[in-house]
DNA sequence: ATGAAAGCGCTAACAC
DNA sequence: GTGTTAGCGCTTTCAT
């Protein structure tokens, strides 16, 4: 089988303490002894076994991340910059996937088996902060986005609100003046969503315009498929707006095909914003205006914020926002 | 702390075996300590350590899937689907990046610590099978794709000739008589692309053309933008081609972006297939026409050859062939 | 600076 | 069917 610390300690002729103890780098071992028992570790290629320092330490070098699906791009994002900021801190990640729905979220947080992970990063779709405070008590946890956020419990997101005044601001600045939103959820819109209508109403306020519930184009899913469809039954049915702001870069890649679909030029007579500004964005014809998030920041506070506790920090939930800023490409340019 | 297995024997005045018994659900139980015991793992909301269990056991129930970049979207549909299969088996899933580069794959194969998974998929971007054949020998290792793969190691792809000869013929049979190739490595074409422009050779031999190395348009890096860049500049250099055959989506996606700034239509002028079948390619606009390996498949297929060892088989690595097909969309649709 | 031994939480012989 | 006990591989007091 595997080698083992003894076998190292037998093969060296010392204790296993002094294996350990160079194996884990401890300062005080002298020269000679550390070039011989490292001579042996070489030897037989012996590797420390994680699971037994695990249970001797009570640290697993795990970090779970939890949200609804990796082929989401924003997911896939945030999924390499945890696990890149996770990993600078000697953490792996494991991935959890929720599917987005209740069920997948209740598993995920309430863990049938424990001391597999440190400590948890969970971006929740649909569960409620009341239900989120309850569960998952074992191990710290840091929630990502605006649903559910215990008071308890330590959370970082961007401010949506101020963020969709932006991007609705940006096209009144170039003077659309029917404005409309698109991508929400048509069956109960989450908090996310109402978060970044409401920031769209403020701006259309703000500029004496009043909001026109007729101009919120609901989305069956939160997927670019659904917002092809919604969109375009929008168009269809006789809506007419200049300016779009999408709930996110999904809605607004199946706006663009929708109004393409139509013979609307983007941006000449629809300019269009996305949100998350994944990858996408840059490459479609046109490319498209995107609210960005700082996925660095985010993630480096959030891994940083959970890290404090795990190593101990119990203080109250912590509730932080991320910067963000709007990256205006051809879909909603700037015009002199 | 935490309530352990004792814990819950002595509350239940049972012995430890008794209660390991039941958590595991093992089946000589009497009914009545069953649910003696049960209630006593409620009362005091015992979980087992997973990791306690690991030491004994020798498994950890995860296992390692590793390649380049979750974020692009063929690999971020691999992790969704590679991770479900793992969860039906009672897995749970590790994601570890390589970057695409060397020392990322070496990092990941050459673990310096053992007994943290049972196994790994592993997703070779750039080592070759010598390298990958000497690593990592303790745990066993499945590899995906084409790129290196080791005759001792198990390993799944799709036939990569085939599917590029089936996307260029479907250009050739509408019609198209000048087929391009692009999106391609421009320094050092990797395996996979080697293989792919190999079919579209044998394509085009196989309809009485001569493959024209000067239709073959390398891309800077494995990304839309650089495809973008690549794609424009060869038109813009006076390439004409009324078929592009794309190494992948994200080629694909750049090659529609630059057909279209120049004002060439998709598919009238020129044809575009894609490769992967992401889900992007259903909602650009035109829609794209791409290979589309079967991905539960491929998945199913490598975490059950990767349990097989895990379970001590032992046999000469086996090297599989996962289904693909075709899907037709607007960029290369079937005309009749 | 190094060694001896206890134990982290669980499973699996082996006994009863 | 249930209890006893010896590890799994490592860290960590506590001695020396």
């Amino acid at each position: 089988m595997a080698v083992r610390l003894q076998d190292v300690a037998e093969h060296a002729g010392v204790s296993m303490k002094t294996v350990s103890n160079v194996v884990r780098n401890y300062a005080h071992v002298s020269p000679q002894m550390r070039e011989r028992v490292q001579r042996a570790i070489d030897e037989l290629g012996y590797r420390p076994n994680i699971m037994g320092r695990r249970l001797a330490t009570g640290r697993t070098g795990l970090l779970a991340l939890a949200f609804a699906d990796v082929t989401l791009p924003y997911f896939a994002e945030l999924a390499r910059v945890v696990a890149d900021e996770a990993e600078r801190r000697g953490y792996r990640v494991l991935l959890e996937q929720t599917e987005g729905t209740i069920e997948g979220e209740r598993a995920v947080v309430s863990a049938g088996e424990s001391g597999l992970v440190d400590g948890m990063i969970f971006q929740p779709s649909v569960m409620n902060s009341a239900e989120l405070a309850q569960s998952r008590t074992d191990i710290p946890l840091v929630v990502l986005g605006e649903n559910a956020a215990p008071l308890t419990v330590d959370r970082i997101m961007i401010d949506n609100v101020e963020a969709a005044r932006i991007a609705t601001q940006h096209l009144l600045s170039q003077g659309r003046t029917r404005i409309a939103f698109a991508g929400h959820e048509a069956s109960g819109p989450s908090r996310t969503s109402l978060l970044r209508i409401a920031g769209y109403q403020q701006a259309l306020e703000d500029a004496g315009h009043t909001a026109d519930p007729q101009l919120l184009i609901a989305s069956s899913a939160v997927s670019a498929g659904s917002a092809v469809q919604a969109v375009g039954a929008a168009i269809d049915a006789g809506l007419r707006f200049d300016g779009l702001v999408c709930r996110d870069d999904l809605a607004a890649i199946g706006a663009l095909r929708a109004l393409q679909e139509r013979d609307f030029r983007v941006p000449e007579d629809v300019a269009v914003t996305g949100w998350d500004n994944t990858p996408m964005t840059a490459v479609t014809y046109p490319s498209i205006t995107s609210i960005a998030p700082d996925m660095r920041a985010l993630a480096t506070r959030a891994v940083d914020m959970l890290l404090d506790r795990v190593s101990g920090f119990d203080g109250m939930g912590r509730h932080e926002l991320a910067p963000f800023s709007l990256v205006v490409r051809e879909s909603a340019p700037t015009m002199s």
